[in-house]
DNA sequence: CGCAAAACTAAGCATATGCTCAATTTTATA
DNA sequence: TATAAAATTGAGCATATGCTTAGTTTTGCG
């Protein structure tokens, strides 16, 4: 039982607690310490800067992100579907999820004067990922014709917008995968 | 040509901006000041504390965000396709209308201890308002059955998730109506 | 136990922040 | 032009913030 390594996790928790809640900027590094019940000092012992404790929860987060849904999928829509069950299951299961789903998305909105978070960043541009999966789908016909970055940003923004009001009030009742998918699929 | 006037809304513009990128609590008074050109006093001048601006462009965006589709609309169904229409086409013409959306946005999700605030936001609550009149579409046909504040939150997430967009990358395309549409209506 | 490493505290330094205020400049108009 | 009102500045006060550091307590283990 490595007791620095238990105290550290719980420091990044709170930590992401009260980003979540004032943003970057509006975190003090007191705050964070105090809502874990440890001296401001024990906080700089583990991490040598506010900026590098959020660089770690962007990092974390950036894992979280990648969305394993099986490589094997046979079709983009399949994909698409497996993809959404994927994140509205966690969603429900899993509340730090929904925390780190948001968190992310703050992210790109907040300019920090860090080149590798914004590197980070893109490695996740959901849709530098996602567009050719699109693409390929309007190819077959499995999705509407039309602008494929809209259809991305509009499929994705609509869970991102889902993730938000799971995160703020939890008890919201969620989608069915197949409301989000009728957005994006031909009939 | 009210001098002072124009300055209290020059100020409020870049009071906005500044919010927008980093959150209440990262925005300085004195950061708006310089970005404008001023100097800090000349801000205290025209607003009696950090919070007032704050709370003055809550109200402005409360304001902005009634969207007035004509009461007159005849079913639930043209009354959504009117809103979303509305909104897409601000968003593409005013981009101060999506950086208000974003901000508004922001503004539900940030800790400000200010009752007033809290009561102007309950004001704009979509779901409050929206609920009913899913309510009705799904008793006349027009919308999908299923949990009606789900799919509230489905189709205003995504509006959300959009404008969002939008505003980080202003040549962002945006989706048809239809493809928001067909998240909740039935064929 | 003995003792070194790890965990932890509290005070403090330098800077940034919200806001005030006395003083100066600009503007409008009689 | 004279003058009062409005616009504007810049120094400064009190507090908060990021981070350091010297020192104390706790822990693990031969």
């Amino acid at each position: 039982m490595d007791k620095g390594d238990e105290r550290k996790k719980q420091l990044l928790r709170v930590a992401l607690d009260v980003f979540i809640e004032k943003g970057y900027y509006g975190t003090s590094t007191r705050e964070i310490a105090r809502r874990a019940g440890v001296s401001s000092g024990l906080l700089f012992h583990y991490f040598s800067s506010k900026e590098s404790i959020y660089h770690e929860l962007v990092k974390i987060g950036v894992e979280e992100m990648r969305i394993d849904a099986e490589i094997a999928m046979k079709t983009p829509r399949e994909y698409l579907f497996q993809t959404i069950k994927n994140v509205l299951e966690q969603l429900e299961s899993n509340p730090s999820f929904g925390k780190m789903f948001v968190f992310m998305d703050n992210v790109q909105y907040t300019t920090v004067n860090d080149k590798e978070i914004e590197l980070l960043l893109k490695s996740i541009d959901i849709c530098r990922q996602w567009i050719p999966v699109i693409i390929e789908g309007q190819r077959r016909g499995e999705f509407r014709t039309g602008d494929s970055h809209a259809l991305c940003v509009a499929i994705f923004g609509a869970i991102q917008g889902i993730a938000q009001e799971k995160v703020r009030i939890p008890n919201t009742p969620l989608p069915k995968i197949d409301w989000l998918m009728d957005m994006i699929v031909t009939r």
